[in-house]
Order: structure tokens, then C-alpha cells, then sequence
RNA sequence: UGUAAGCAACCG
């Protein structure tokens, strides 16, 4: 319809509180309160507006207030987008919460989407337990050779530290993306272990600039400037993360020249 | 084209 395009439109643009105040007393207007389209996207906005001090999590209440209310809140892409609006608000255990919720929902089917923001919610809370049952469900329901599925189960398992479990599912994966390489180098640089790092970071079959900033990274934080500069020389596209990485570097070896020869000639500063 | 995984510092 006219107003869901418009409605559509202002859900586009980059929303306030207060915007998305309106934009929703004019979807109620309009009877389009339950529209799966927008709720979905009105939910993704809810998430994402800047944060105000005086009430941090007012969007995604709001987000639960309308996802609770909707009478087809079982709708995978729905409730997708409500666990990973949690987990986008740092509210990792709502985020499992809500999954415990929807498991007793008959009308509820998870699928890999649901599993990847999960895990990433365990990963981030450190949610060890939450984590295992997470990995058994993504077994049982047959998803574990899912790309997106597999490569956070190994960012989780390594954000908790576990690098053999990490390593494990990674070495099962039938297919695996920039994401998944870089997922390991970070894990094994994280956890002390440089030489796998590099190892991985060698023979990964693409790289881009998240493989290279991850092992520079890990370069600079063991203070070894010399092979963090040689990567990043030889990397083709540095982005603002890659120099602020190696800034930050120089400045906590002292190298105060180094670090602000780099901040002026660095293309674009944020 | 209604939904998903990785990296720095800053700020809290």
C-alpha cells in the first residue's frame, strides 16, 4: 500500500527516538502495527538509534513492547531480528532469554540465522553453558554445516578461550569464509598463541582488511612493531581500524614520532 | 531485496 512505502521510506532513513515515536503512532494509524515487513525493520531501527543518557535502552523496550504484542511473533525472521536487536543492545542474556521462551513456542522454527546471533550473544557474555546448549541445538536441528552457524560457534568457542574446541569445528567445516579464517587468527592471537596465529593467517586463501587488522594486532600488542609495520606495508587496503591499530602501537612503545607520522598521513581519520 | 558471523582506539 501508499502508506506502507511511505512508511517503508521513513524507516530508511537514519532514525531518533523521537522519529521513531511518530513513525510508529502513523503505522498504527495506518492498521500496519502487525505487517511483518515493517515491524521487522521498525525493530532493526529500535536497535540502532543512538543511545540517550537518560535511557539507554528505551529503543530496544520499545522493540519489545511491539515484538511481544504481535500476534505472529513466531515468525522466524521476526524473532530473529528481536534476538539479534538484543544482542546489538548488549543484552545477551534477553537475547537467551527470549530463545528459552521461543523453544516452548510450537510455532516457532529456528533456523541459521537464529543460531549465529546466539552464539554471538554467549560469546560475548561468556555464557559457557548457554553456549553448549546453543552448539547442541545447532546440531540436533541439522545446522552445523551452515556457514554463518559454524563460524560463530568457532568465534564463540574462542572468545571463551576454549582454542581446541575453536579449532575442532573449524577443521569440520565443509566451507569456509574470510570470516571463519579470521574468526581462528584472532582466537589463537587472543589467547597467546602468536604462532598459530600466523600460521592460520598464512594459509588463509583470501585476506582482507580484517585479516590483516587482527594480526597486526596481534603483532603490536606483544609490542613487536617490526612485524606489525611489514604487514601492514604489504597489506593492499588499510582501513581507519588497520592505522589506528598500528598508531596505538607506536604510542604505547613511546614512539610518539612514529605513531603521529601515521596520524597525518593516514587518508581519512574518524 | 522483511532477519544472521570477524578486527583497533575512543567513550562509558
Amino acid at each position: 500500500s501508499r502508506r506502507e512505502r511511505t512508511c517503508l521510506a521513513l524507516l530508511q532513513q537514519r532514525n531518533t527516538r523521537a522519529s521513531l515515536l511518530q513513525i510508529h503512532a502513523f503505522m498504527l494509524r495506518s492498521a500496519l502495527e502487525t505487517n511483518l515487513n515493517l515491524l521487522t525493520r521498525f525493530i532493526t531501527a529500535c536497535a540502532s538509534i543512538a543511545v540517550a543518557v537518560s535511557d539507554p535502552l528505551a529503543g530496544i523496550h520499545h522493540a519489545r513492547r511491539l515484538f511481544d504484542r504481535c500476534p505472529r511473533r513466531s515468525d522466524t525472521f521476526l524473532c530473529n531480528t528481536m534476538l539479534k536487536a538484543h544482542v546489538d543492545s548488549r543484552q545477551f542474556k534477553e537475547c537467551v532469554y527470549l530463545y528459552q521462551l521461543l523453544r516452548r513456542d510450537a510455532d516457532f522454527v529456528p533456523d541459521n540465522y537464529t543460531f549465529s546471533s546466539l552464539a554471538k550473544a554467549c560469546g560475548l557474555s561468556l555464557g559457557y553453558w548457554e553456549g553448549q546448549e546453543i552448539h547442541n541445538h545447532v546440531l540436533k536441528t541439522g545446522f552445523s554445516s551452515n556457514l554463518f552457524a559454524s563460524t560463530s560457534l568457532v568465534d564463540m568457542y574462542a572468545k571463551f578461550g576454549l582454542m581446541s574446541c575453536a579449532r575442532k569445528l573449524f577443521d569440520e567445516m565443509t566451507e569456509r569464509s574470510q570470516v571463519s579464517w579470521t574468526v581462528l587468527v584472532d582466537g589463537y592471537a587472543r589467547n597467546g598463541d602468536v604462532d598459530h596465529a600466523r600460521k592460520f593467517f598464512d594459509q588463509s586463501p583470501e585476506k582482507d582488511s580484517a585479516s590483516y587488522n587482527v594480526m597486526i594486532d596481534a603483532y603490536v600488542k606483544l609490542g613487536d612493531m617490526g612485524s606489525a609495520q611489514s604487514l601492514f606495508d604489504e597489506m593492499p587496503l588499510r582501513n581507519a581500524v588497520s592505522w589506528t591499530t598500528m598508531i596505538d602501537g607506536y604510542c604505547n612503545k613511546g614512539d610518539v614520532d612514529s605513531a603521529r607520522l601515521l596520524f597525518d598521513i593516514m587518508p581519512e581519520k574518524n
